[in-house]
DNA sequence: TAGATTGTTAATCGATTAACAATC
DNA sequence: TAGATTGTTAATCGATTAACAATC
């Protein structure tokens, strides 16, 4: 990992990227080309392990340092990062902040979203706790359940009624609603969830979401599918060895 | 959705099966051709979908219903039960409980693993709570954890201080560490690990556990990753607005 | 029987890898 | 300059879709 400061890679974006041809053929890119689903889906484990190198003080990596360090081909990194228009370097690599900044950027972190999160329970607890939504540039500023809960402390929110949702995310333009609430509890909270701006729903409920009915982006987690993605793996590997 | 019990839909499973050619061509394609990638990421999906039509009594299910409720192609779910030797019949579709049996085969949820969760923490409690591992076949054991936590109950079981663990998972074949602790402590628990007969690893530490490495099978959750699929679809949505 | 729906084939589409000229 | 490493092209590989004969 080439971690030392050189004069040959400039710290400032402003001075890798002077040559003009080359600034061009970035816009045109990120105007036309649309980032492929695969590499998408990439991306996040990609901003977790620059943010490492980055607090490490590691200053710029290769493709092929980048490829050890994820177990994956040093082509598919370049392939990725150019569709990124994230440009390194021919003989030095990529730099390391430049690098999270962009996929940053590409992910929507630096939008800075508000969100609020129904349901003060374990999985709320555990979100908040490892700062899950901090790291990836989104506020939480509220956290909304029924009965005995509300008016309890859920580290830096108290817990607030239900009833005061719609005016809550009126007032503080929420964006996404984290849905920690009982699969039962679900359709009710589509209905509020309706009547305010928000955009997008992270769902930990048992309850799948539809995108198409919902008419809002939505990701539903599943917390127990990667579960038979590990026990598949296990049971294939057995039969291998037979 | 067809729910009636139909002469020509026969229960059991020998009825359906009972034409020797087709059961030949089944058994050869499951001996020589592994099941693609992308289908294996589909079944913890199908299985959660046929589990929920089960239990509202549906019998028999045609590609078509089950590509409308999943919001994808009946092509592609057709293809996907090829791969699984899950065999359907023309004219009727497929049998509900039949689909759900032949993945839980596949997928491992039928070898009934046996499983220990390390770390007495929300994130334990949700999937405990949840059911996440009755479902999918996996039996759970054990909590065990270090300091204040030892002793307390964590639903049907006792935490159990972090020193039985080697001999409890020998004792008790123990196949699977739920890995729930804190970044720190995991170099330290692998080595743990390593002293038993577990092979795999369901891992909700902030710290990746690489399978080349540990020689194990392993998934980490990176329950984080999927805000970042959640932004990144709401920030291109506002773009193709403009 | 007639209608419905399968399993499979071939065509298309998308993702990954290998190779290398360009160039820092 | 010489060595290192990029961005891109072309080749390969894998996944999805459309179409339809087979058949329940």
């Amino acid at each position: 990992m080439a971690g030392r400061k050189s004069p040959e890679f400039p710290a400032k974006e402003s001075e890798i990227y002077k040559i003009p041809s080359v600034a061009g053929k970035a816009k045109q890119k990120s105007e036309r080309q649309r980032i492929p689903e695969a590499v998408i889906k990439r991306l996040p484990r990609y901003f977790r392990v620059l943010r490492e190198l980055f607090n490490s003080d590691v200053l710029r990596v290769s493709s092929g340092e980048l490829a050890e360090l994820m177990g994956m081909t040093a082509s598919q990194i370049r392939q990725d990062m150019s569709c990124l228009c994230a440009f390194g370097q021919q003989g030095y690599g990529y730099g390391v902040k430049q690098l999270y900044t962009r996929i940053s950027e590409v992910c929507g972190v630096s939008c800075r979203y508000s969100a609020v999160l129904i349901g003060a329970g374990d999985i709320g607890k555990t979100l908040i706790k490892n700062m899950i939504f901090e790291q990836r540039g989104v506020k939480l500023k509220a956290v909304f359940d029924t009965d005995r809960s509300v008016g309890t402390p859920v580290y830096d929110c108290t817990v607030m009624d239900i009833s005061k949702f719609v005016g809550f995310c009126e007032e503080n333009a929420v964006d996404i609603a984290v849905v920690c609430a009982a699969s039962d509890a679900v359709p009710g909270l589509l209905k509020l969830i309706k009547q305010t701006d928000i955009r997008g729903i992270w769902n930990f409920s048992l309850c799948e979401i539809s995108p198409e009915e919902s008419g809002l982006s939505v990701i539903n987690t599943a917390l127990g599918d990667s579960l038979m993605l590990l026990t598949y793996e296990m049971t294939r590997e057995n039969e291998n060895k037979h």
